[in-house]
DNA sequence: TAATACCCTACTATATTAATAGGATATACA
DNA sequence: TGTATATCCTATTAATATAGTAGGGTATTA
């Protein structure tokens, strides 16, 4: 299942990325525009800062923005930074790779080979989506 | 993350569809040589009878056996039964379908757009693996 | 200096996961 | 018929993650 803090993040990007402008853009009005807690999504755009997606002002006139053009931010970056590792097990991770205690040969093991199929088929399309594909919803 | 229920399953599926025989294997075996905890294996292979992936004998020489050849067990039939839906939003999915409640138009969602094209590549996969393929590791 | 808005830490309720415990029931075989 | 074998079933629990909530601190603008 996709975290609500990864959704709530996403939405909160596209958000930002739909606005010709890039100022910025106060918590309590993309909160207030997607139906979000005020609080939850100030610890998102927070950790969304903190990895350098976006920039903040402070005071009055403040907000976030977006610190790259849409079209440059892919989702396997926004994915990685929210959500954690793309594939589902940590054997198959790249970013995120532990051994498995039970298993003595990853390569003849069933469930890594199909995770790793699987991986590669996301990591294709988070590779190939960015924020700007996301604005043509 | 894949919980380590479904990890279990299907090495366990995997397992059994590797003996040329049809007999019955104890949970007991295949706790030893998977490197599973016996009671949770008991648990996850009782749910997979359950739902008629796999028949059971009793008493002395039971045990556990696939009911359907292994290239007729699609992993879509697995992965709904062990993990649930395929798609990671339940605004996505084709089986456990649930409307968003924070979400007024699902077709301009970026999430939930997002989500669909994961989904399709995802069913594509698993739709593709019978436990037949997951054999040749 | 007052209002605005981000910054940061800590706490909490809920749900899920990954088991574990303990016994009931059915079967094979001597 | 008795005993060992092996599944069946319910309940409980420890650990972890999720989805917030609370409360105040800090910087900026007008």
């Amino acid at each position: 299942m996709l975290s609500k803090k990864t959704k709530y993040g996403i939405k909160a990007l596209t958000y930002l990325a739909k606005k010709e402008q890039r100022d910025p853009i106060p918590i309590a009005e993309i909160s207030k525009s997607e139906n979000i807690s005020l609080k939850f999504l100030e610890s998102i755009l927070l950790t969304l800062r903190k990895n350098e997606l976006l920039g903040s002002k402070k005071g009055k006139g403040g907000g976030y923005y977006l610190l790259k053009e849409p079209s440059e931010i892919q989702m396997t970056v926004v994915m990685r930074i929210l959500e954690g590792p793309i594939s589902m097990v940590p054997c198959v991770s790249l970013n995120f790779y532990k051994k498995c205690a039970d298993c003595p040969d990853e390569t003849k093991c069933a469930v890594h080979n199909l995770m790793t199929e699987l991986r590669d088929s996301s990591l294709e399309i988070f590779r190939n989506t960015t924020l700007a594909d996301l604005c043509n919803c």
